[in-house]
DNA sequence: ATGGCTAGCTTGGCTAGA
């Protein structure tokens, strides 16, 4: 069994106490981080390793996105970035083989604000080649697969607080639900969501005016799974515990156990 | 309401987040 997680950590260096505490708590054997907001040289390894988490795949950049994967297992197969987008300087992307026994990605989608201006072509451009690297993989290997992250996509609006209200932003906007429909047309699923389908489970609550404290939230963070590994999986959790805490990031963690 | 917090960098107002 392996129990896999995914966290938004919103900068690794400002929120170190309260990862390590998280995963001396939580125990997961592999952990997806988005936002770690440093380039690899700032990546805390030693402390990470010190936490149990031996072999890691960090795809780094300077004060901006970053995303990395924590293993209490081998990583082999490791991958920094996303084909098809070269020029693409952001680092939203890194996937690994854990153990041989599960391919797993981290990734990172542009958020897209504001709609009007060229970030939300670029998100919808970048998931349009997540997919396509998704299939690819699904293609070329018999490998179970979890991609994992901060989509920044909420599926339908009872993934919304206030779906009105939200209507127009680029996490709703009806192109990038569409491109998340997208990864699933492949055969991926939305774990969480297939396991648990009551409305208003939330992943992200903003930092202001209040929202944790008013569950205002939105449901960002997904961890989409393949036929292989769908059919293995044992149980999907929201662990909203990290986000009550001093300190906290704005996103809290989702995991899931798998029987690989 | 006027983006009201938070983080990083360029240390003091920017950008970016969602």
């Amino acid at each position: 069994m392996l129990k896999i997680a995914a966290w938004n950590v919103n900068s690794i260096k400002a929120r170190l106490p309260k990862l390590t505490d998280w995963l001396a708590e939580a125990q997961p054997d592999v952990a997806l981080l988005q936002e770690i907001k440093t380039v690899d040289d700032g990546f805390p390894l030693m402390e990470i390793r010190a936490a149990g988490y031996e072999h890691c795949a960090v795809c780094g950049q300077k004060s901006y996105n970053g995303v990395a994967i924590l293993s209490r297992h081998p990583l082999t197969e490791v991958r920094r970035g996303l084909p098809g987008e070269p020029e693409d300087q952001q680092a939203r992307y890194v996937e690994a083989v854990v153990d041989g026994r599960i391919r797993v990605a981290s990734v990172y989608v542009p958020n897209g604000n504001p709609v009007d201006t060229e970030k939300f072509p670029y998100k919808l451009r970048w998931m349009e080649n997540l997919r396509l690297h998704v299939q690819r993989l699904l293609t070329e290997s018999d490998m179970p697969l979890l991609v994992g992250g901060d989509y920044n996509v909420c599926p339908t609006d009872d993934d919304v607080y206030d779906p009105d209200g939200w209507s127009n932003d680029a996490l709703c906007r009806p192109e990038s639900r569409a491109a998340f429909r997208a990864l699933l047309w492949l055969g991926l699923t939305d774990t969480y969501r297939t396991l648990h389908p009551e409305p208003h489970r939330y992943t992200f609550w903003d930092y202001q005016q209040g929202a944790w404290q008013r569950d205002l939230g939105l449901r960002i963070d997904h961890l989409l799974l393949d036929g292989r590994a769908l059919d293995r999986v044992r149980a999907c959790v929201i662990d909203k515990g990290p986000r009550g805490r001093e300190k906290a990031s704005d996103h809290t963690p989702i995991w899931a156990e798998i029987e690989v």
